[in-house]
RNA sequence: GGUCCUGUGGCCGAGUGGCUAGGCAGAGCUCUGCAAAAGCUCGUACACCAGUUCGAAUCUGGUCGGGACCUCCA
């Protein structure tokens, strides 16, 4: 099967065709730099990283754009609260632009920590002012926005009498007004939908620039449909990001890209599901997110201890990306075990070579050449990550019994061990970014000092003084080294 | 109120109209000086009520429960 992706706008899963393969363009939407990005966040961010890497590996030429806003966020209720950057800055007396450079390199550092590729390109807010000028301009031009008093709007209502606003999440205007509050005599947009593509500043507002219409700054989806267009084309074929931001930052991408270029931005939209606590979602705004530093040093009330940034990379990849995931202790200290178990196996078929050369098929090789191409098939429907994982925990076992000696090597064909361990390694490594944290590889020196006690500890148990063979396994144990006596009689030894 | 999603064994979580993932935890066995690790075996789940069907956890309708979006949020 060829690639399938479930788009939002069509409700399907639909053939992956790219408009110019072998390139595929994609678009995320990035984080809001005035604050640390919770789990939450970073799910929907290694969700498109597998996305990326999968289409990587699939051969396309991808140009990865995911946009860092820095600027023109506000606070409640339509245009009317405050700036985001312009409150934290005030609260902590700083520049808006150092709240800015804080929250963006502690993106990058959770993002590193995460083995998350870093997109073909990061452009931001701030830097793209002209362009959202440009296309601000275009828009009024073309009759779909306009001005009161140097802030500029998008007349919802109007655009909606030529094409559906609600599209995306198939919901109709009437619908829409429904749920929003009546105009107050205050209120100087003319449709209760109407949003802002350009905002007049106070005087005192710290970031602003000039514009055609005074001073003032941008929008907030007007940046993603400047910047989207600017580095992909008035259409390109993917355009991603978490659910929420479906119902309104995209739709609004939609209509601003319709006024202005009469042509959609994205051909398949992708939306990742919430990352929940408690069965609710996390978000800033309710305060139950986790932060990922927290998690990595197990400092928070609900967490009794520390996981790793690939115990939870593993752990979301369990779920496939378009279903809510709970986040708890018990389903966490169930994925770093089970982590830990894959990369067992990946290290044991990394160094593992089969002694004979076969080349007859067995059963056993059907079996095992199944799975391995069934983990293409599950990716290329829809990226279903969690039953590659299944397909790949199945192929574990099939490694921990050969080399255990437990599964016959001589019912192994050479071809077909080879295509196992490149699966195997191609999966797990490059496509799903999972690296092993504690690798016994990574510290010769203490390879060679562990190597010194594992001899001590043979010669005593082949003078069956197990009192000090036992002495030496414990002692390591209190320190955090397992040893483990195998069957050829070899130790070896790793980190938990 | 509107637009949707969802309800799976002790826990987390996939899923196709019939062949009933996977992980964690639990029980037994094998291996081992003892462990550990690993292998094998076991538990037979799909909210409830009707309907369609030879056959439904999977389709349809209803009931009850949970959640998301419609206001900033990945």
């Amino acid at each position: 099967m060829s690639l399938h992706i479930y788009n939002t706008l069509s409700r399907t899963k639909e053939k992956f065709e790219p408009l110019h393969a072998p390139h595929v363009g994609m678009y995320v939407c990035g984080p809001t730099v005035y604050s640390d990005v919770h789990l939450g966040n970073c799910r929907t961010f290694i969700s498109f990283d597998i996305i990326y890497r999968y289409l990587k590996f699939s051969g396309y030429k991808v140009r990865y754009v995911r946009n860092i806003t820095d600027a023109g966020h506000l606070e409640g209720d339509r245009d009317e609260g405050e700036d985001k950057f312009a409150k934290k800055a005030r609260l902590e007396q700083v520049e808006p632009m150092e709240i800015v450079q804080r929250y963006t390199t502690s993106f990058h550092e959770v993002m590193r920590l995460f083995n998350c590729e870093n997109p073909s390109i990061e452009p931001t807010a701030t830097g793209h002012i002209l362009e959202q000028i440009e296309m601000t301009q275009t828009i009024i031009n073309k009759g779909f926005a306009y001005e009161v008093d140097g802030t500029i709007y998008f007349d919802v209502e109007k655009y909606n009498q030529q094409k559906p606003y609600g599209i995306l999440t198939n919901r109709k205007l009437e619908d829409l007004l429904e749920g929003t509050r009546e105009l107050g005599g205050q209120d100087e947009k003319h449709g209760r939908l109407d949003f802002a593509l350009w905002i007049k500043a106070k005087p005192e507002h710290l970031m602003q620039w000039q514009s055609p219409w005074g001073m003032g700054f941008p929008g907030w989806h007007i940046e993603c449909s400047a910047m989207s267009k600017k580095y992909l084309g008035s259409q390109f074929d993917i355009h991603g990001g978490g659910m929420d931001l479906a119902a309104t930052h995209h739709t609004n991408e939609i209509a601003q890209n319709e006024a202005c270029y009469n042509t959609s931005p994205a051909k398949v939209w992708m939306h990742t599901n919430m990352l929940t606590v408690n069965g609710t979602r996390m978000s800033k705004s309710l305060g139950n997110g986790f932060l990922p530093h927290e998690l990595f040093t197990g400092n928070h009330p609900l967490l009794e201890k520390a996981y790793s940034p690939m115990t939870v990379r593993f752990f979301m990849l369990q779920t496939h990306y378009r279903s809510t995931l709970d986040f708890s202790n018990e389903a966490l200290q169930a994925a770093e075990k089970g982590f830990q178990r894959l990369m067992n196996a990946m290290e044991i078929i990394k160094n593992y070579e089969l002694g004979i050369k076969n080349s007859s098929k067995s059963e056993l090789d059907f079996e095992i050449e199944k799975l391995c191409d069934d983990c293409y098939e599950l990716m290329n429907d829809d990226f279903n990550t969690a039953m590659v994982l299944a397909n790949l925990f199945e192929l574990a076992s099939k490694i921990f019994a050969i080399k255990n000696n437990q599964l016959d090597v001589s019912q192994i064909s050479s071809t077909i061990f080879a295509k196992m361990k490149t699966t195997f390694v191609d999966f797990i490594e490059t496509i799903f970014g999972l690296q092993n944290e504690n690798s016994n590889s990574s510290n010769d020196k203490l390879d060679e000092v562990l190597q010194l006690l594992i001899n001590l500890r043979k010669e005593a148990k082949a003078k069956k003084d197990f009192a000090t063979s036992d002495l030496i396994r414990n002692q390591l144990a209190e320190k955090g080294i397992q040893l483990k006596d195998e069957k050829d009689g070899t130790i070896s030894w790793n980190v938990i």
